[in-house]
DNA sequence: AATCGCGTCAACCGCGCGGAG
DNA sequence: CCTCCGCGCGGTTGACGCGAT
């Protein structure tokens, strides 16, 4: 293979380009089209080499190039497609129109990768660094045998409804559990859930669906309001209660219910529904309503409800109501990244702290 | 005002693949 | 089959800008 460098030539240029090699490198490859590389800056009359010359073409001066700031939507794409491909910069860019390789991968080096790491996420494997979260013995010790075993029946086997769990996603949720569910016989005990634990967790849940993908290949989100604190109004959730998403299993929407929205985020099983009217009052989830494998948070305050339905979290039923409140009622819950924000329906994301969110304190207050 | 440190990103480099001769 | 060429890819570098001190 033994091939020269195409730039060791002498009185090539290197370095930044000039406007005046752009214009001669545009106008000649307006008339002529690129292609033929290594010739092509001779003939342009340009004293570069021909790599040099692509790489300003497709990197910078091709006309469909999208600038500016990537889209949620663009950065959700990119990690969704990281976790399966890896560093296949051009894969991933053949994904998002007009943005190159080299940008996509400038992007994730200087922006995602890092507050992957400095949320505990292994940006190679897109799951949580178990250097820094050893916490599979919470899950047995606190989680089952202290706090949660009145109401929490830990499965022998957690591959439910054909959905092999991430056990350090387990963990991660555990966690969240035995941080939240610390005194069950006290009514009053408030717990207060940091931004970083919630980062961690909705991390935790986009790493297990980068790895533990549904082998149904279809995504489920609960499809009925949750009303008020009638638990039994939530409805049941069988095949009939729940849409299918075929699309974009991140994707996020709303929907109308009355004079309710709701918002319905989907990461393979787990939703995250927000009803978005000026609910007033408790709110409650009796999880006997729900199927095995899926758990609901629930969290309200004067004007907002936001229910994190933790799909095959953990697999048993849980029979239970629990009661969240916010701090304040301009407080946001960032648990999933969710974010309610007002009846017009501004959507929010499961990644929002991706975007420098500032989440406000979020606590627990009056388990069981 | 000067210096430093850090983040960003365009550009470079080396390597490997596929095709042509 | 071998060699060379053209090209694309992923990793790395370094210039530049900007905020903090």
């Amino acid at each position: 293979m033994g091939k020269s460098p195409c730039c060791d030539k002498d009185g090539l240029k290197k370095g930044p380009w000039t406007v005046e090699e752009d214009k001669k490198l545009v106008e000649y490859i307006q008339k002529h089209g690129h292609g033929k590389w290594r010739t092509l800056p001779k003939n342009a009359g340009l004293r570069r080499c021909g790599k040099s010359c692509r790489l300003r073409w497709t990197n910078y001066l091709r006309p469909d190039i999208k600038r500016g700031r990537f889209t949620f939507e663009e950065e959700e794409t990119i990690i969704q497609l990281h976790g399966v491909l890896g560093n296949k910069w051009s894969a991933i860019a053949a994904q998002l129109p007009g943005r190159t390789d080299n940008e996509i991968k400038n992007y994730w080096n200087t922006h995602i990768k890092k507050r992957l790491l400095k949320m505990g996420i292994d940006p190679v494997t897109h799951s949580p660094r178990l250097d820094l979260l050893d916490l599979s013995s919470i899950l047995t010790s606190s989680l089952h045998a202290h706090y949660c075993s009145q109401f929490i029946n830990v499965p022998s086997s957690l591959n439910t409804n054909g959905y092999a769990m991430n056990p350090d996603f387990l963990d991660l949720t555990a966690t969240l559990f035995s941080s939240s569910f610390k005194s069950p016989e006290v009514t009053q005990n408030v717990q207060e859930i940091t931004p970083e634990v919630l980062d961690q967790f909705q991390y935790s849940l986009l790493a297990n669906h980068l790895h533990n993908p549904p082998n149904n290949s279809h995504f489920l989100s609960e499809n009925r309001p949750m009303h008020s604190n009638n638990a039994s109004e939530i409805p049941p959730s069988n095949a009939s209660n729940f849409v299918s998403c075929h699309q974009n299993p991140m994707s996020s929407y709303w929907q109308a219910d009355g004079d309710i929205q709701h918002q319905y985020m989907n990461i393979a099983e787990t939703s995250v529904s927000v009803p978005n009217h000026g609910f007033d009052g408790s709110c409650r989830s009796n999880l006997d309503h729900f199927s095995s494998g899926h758990h609901v948070f629930q969290s309200n305050d004067a004007n907002k409800v936001q229910n994190f339905g933790l799909g095959s979290s953990l697999s048993s039923p849980m029979s239970s109501s629990l009661t969240w409140n916010s701090s304040s009622t301009t407080s946001t819950a960032y648990l999933g990244g969710c974010n309610n924000e007002d009846r017009d329906g501004h959507s929010s994301h499961i990644m929002s702290s991706l975007y420098d969110a500032a989440p406000s304190s979020f606590f627990v207050n009056g388990i069981m």
